[in-house]
DNA sequence: AGCACGCCGACT
DNA sequence: GTCGGCGTGCTC
């Protein structure tokens, strides 16, 4: 008896859903391998179709399981929702998810609970969210956000509330935005937890993926599971809770291939799955604030755990910045050197904070005025001058150090702009006798380095530690109380909405590096702008009063949480055909919204803040609206419609984190 | 997204 | 002559 079959297929084409037949009995989420044209691929099986199949199409024959170890049926709920919300083809999100298959699977490697250390006393206000939590059904959909500023024990709430799902036999998932805030964890959980602990990250192989996928199908026991954003499809058996941590982080945004939110797609699974799900963050994206108040599920822990304070934060007004008299000292203004000596001569550590990597943003001729930019890319190369190399942020290209201007021959080349090799360069004159370390992408590029660094800078091998935002997020560093953020400025101007949330996010969560532990501490932000609303409720430590601010401008300007964004990309490598496709794409996009889709405003095209990467262009068109269901609708309705030639392409960023 | 077909330019 | 550049079209 033949049956067909409606099967998610790893391609674009008919947004992946095709029809097969076969002639044995095949369940959903069976991985298995079918024809496509006149190639094989995979897919994934969907449900039985009976009478609603078309004449006229000659359907093809499943050729048999793939992988009879991994099914993914309960979790084809859940897929089915992103694939609809992100617009994106459901076959494709399940393929690109999938860990890749496992010729030579080894055996898992995890970390064994020790729970060594005994139960932790919670302070009055941690006890306080802690009592609303244990309130909490675990056979329910709930969600809560802990609002605790940084110090504050998070992580013994979070840990109360893992240990009541852990005694109850069940799994936990808990989300991190980055692979750099998995050992401190790990740590800690081993020292509480008495289950196994396993990872999921960039860097554990696609064996120990693979059998995670399994072994969480396999049985049932309860463990821990600490994992970056893709982890949220892992098919978890008896899953008892999820917790998100840093739940403003922009991590958990997915940039390429299907951009999904984890920390939104982990609300949905926790409602589809029927259990709790714990948000927390000391800086609350203005989302899940505005979400989480006006439904009655916010919590917060205000005061710093233990004898930690909050740091004094000091405006640096660099208008009035002296950097000695040969300039010596720039970008480090010589006060806050002094400053900085102050606090090393005490014995103590410091930390450095600049967004840039490398020595100069860009290098330019003194004579003429030429700048060196990047042949494939709108953007200037940044100068590196440990590696004695000019390279492109945004693709691969490098070139050696020029030693004269290429237009005009004069050998006097000016450095614009900084980063962390200059700041750290500028530090190590200064401080001869001191260790400087460095701590960002360029210099950290394996776990155990980034291992190695913090393990120096815990042990005091390192007095003074530049960072990048590697530096920003989570970590505890007992011996310093002076945190120094250089650069902050033009994070500030980022033309996007989001600019100032990011900003007081950035800035609050590098005070929460300083003084953890005891004594008085500050932070000196550096700025030509000192009068910024911003910097006043960073200061005051005022997330109320930011917040406040804030939601009147997004109301006013119709942006989220009001209003509803997806940001479409167009991208391709002619730009006069692709300026033309992409005002011909926003026309139908328009043309909709007049005639069906009332609710929805389009907005665009223009070309993106970096027009030309790796000699393609990109431009992009914003839909707005209020009217959710019309905004997906409108997608919908157009997204069939479209076509495109090879060598264009185009994305639908959903909720974007970032407009570029 | 693959992959094939098909039509033009510069090599043995 | 034919190798290979990429433009176009098709895939349940």
């Amino acid at each position: 008896m033949v049956k067909h079959y409606l099967v998610a297929a790893n391609t674009p084409f008919n947004n992946s859903l095709l029809t097969y037949i076969s002639e044995s009995d095949l369940n959903r989420g069976d991985l298995v391998e079918i024809p496509l044209g006149k190639r094989m691929t995979s897919g994934c099986i969907i449900k039985e179709i009976d009478d609603t199949v078309e004449e006229g199409i000659d359907y093809k024959k499943i050729r048999g399981l793939v992988d009879d170890s991994i099914s993914i049926s309960d979790e084809i709920e859940f897929l089915t929702w992103i694939s609809k919300y992100y617009h994106y083809p459901l076959g494709q999100l399940i393929f690109d998810t999938l860990p890749k298959v496992l010729k030579r699977p080894r055996e898992l490697k995890f970390f064994q609970g020790k729970n060594n250390i005994p139960e932790i006393e919670l302070e009055k206000d941690q006890a306080e969210v802690w009592s609303v939590l244990d309130t909490l059904s675990l056979n329910t959909f709930s969600k809560k956000l802990i609002h605790g500023i940084t110090g504050s024990g998070k992580s013994y709430i979070y840990l109360n509330f893992i240990k009541k799902v852990i005694s109850d036999k069940k799994r936990v998932l808990f989300l991190v935005p980055e692979i750099n805030l998995t050992p401190q964890f790990i740590s800690f959980f081993v020292e509480h937890l008495d289950v196994p602990i396993y990872l999921y990250h960039s860097d554990i192989s696609n064996s120990d993926k693979y059998n995670l996928w399994k072994l969480m199908q396999a049985d049932t026991g309860p463990c821990l599971i600490i994992g970056v954003r893709s982890s949220i499809f892992i098919p978890i058996k008896n899953l008892g809770c999820i917790v998100v941590d840093e739940e403003h982080d922009n991590s958990f945004k997915q940039d390429d291939r299907c951009p999904y939110s984890a920390r939104d797609s982990a609300l949905k699974k926790a409602q589809l799955k029927n259990i709790p799900i714990i948000l927390g963050s000391a800086t609350p994206s203005m989302d899940s604030f505005h979400n989480f108040k006006k439904s009655n599920d916010y919590l917060s822990v205000t005061k710093r755990y233990s004898t930690g304070s909050l740091p004094e934060i000091d405006m640096v007004d660099l208008r009035e910045a002296d950097y000695g008299l040969d300039f010596e000292t720039w970008p480090i203004p010589v006060s806050t050197l002094e400053k900085v000596k102050t606090r090393l001569e005490a014995g103590e550590q410091v930390l450095f904070f600049i967004n840039k990597l490398g020595f100069a943003s860009y290098v330019q001729c003194r004579s003429c005025g030429h700048t060196f930019d990047c042949p494939n890319c709108s953007v200037s190369l940044t100068m590196f001058k440990g590696r004695r190399e000019l390279s492109c942020h945004s693709c691969t290209y490098k070139e050696e150090m020029p030693s004269m201007c290429p237009m005009c021959q004069n050998m006097n080349l000016l450095n614009k702009g900084f980063g962390t090799e200059k700041v750290s360069e500028v530090l190590d004159e200064y401080f001869t006798d001191k260790n400087i370390g460095r701590f960002d992408r360029d210099e950290i590029k394996t776990t155990k380095k980034l291992e190695e660094v913090l393990n120096n800078f815990h042990t005091k091998k390192i007095d003074i530690l530049v960072g990048t935002q590697m530096v920003s997020k989570g970590h505890n560093f007992k011996n310093v109380n002076l945190v120094v953020v250089l650069g902050i400025d033009s994070q500030m101007n980022y033309p996007d909405y989001r600019a100032n949330e990011r900003t007081y996010q950035l800035l609050t969560q590098i005070s929460g590096r300083s003084g953890r532990f005891g004594k008085s501490s500050s932070v000196m932000v550096h700025t030509h702008n000192p009068d910024n609303d911003i910097f006043g409720y960073v200061k005051s430590h005022s997330f109320d009063g930011f917040y406040k601010q804030e939601i009147d401008i997004r109301e006013v300007c119709s942006c989220p949480p009001f209003f509803k964004l997806v940001a479409i990309y167009i991208n391709g490598k002619d730009r006069d055909t692709l300026v033309s496709l992409a005002s011909k794409l926003t026309g139908e996009l328009t043309y909709l919204s007049e005639n069906h889709f009332n609710d929805v405003g389009v907005l665009g095209p223009r070309p993106t803040v970096i027009e030309k990467r790796a000699n393609k262009f990109t431009w992009v068109t914003l839909l707005k609206s209020s009217n959710i269901n019309q905004l997906h609708n409108l997608l919908s309705t157009w997204r069939e419609k479209i076509k495109l030639k090879s060598g264009y392409s185009i994305k639908i960023d959903v909720d974007p984190t970032f407009i570029t």
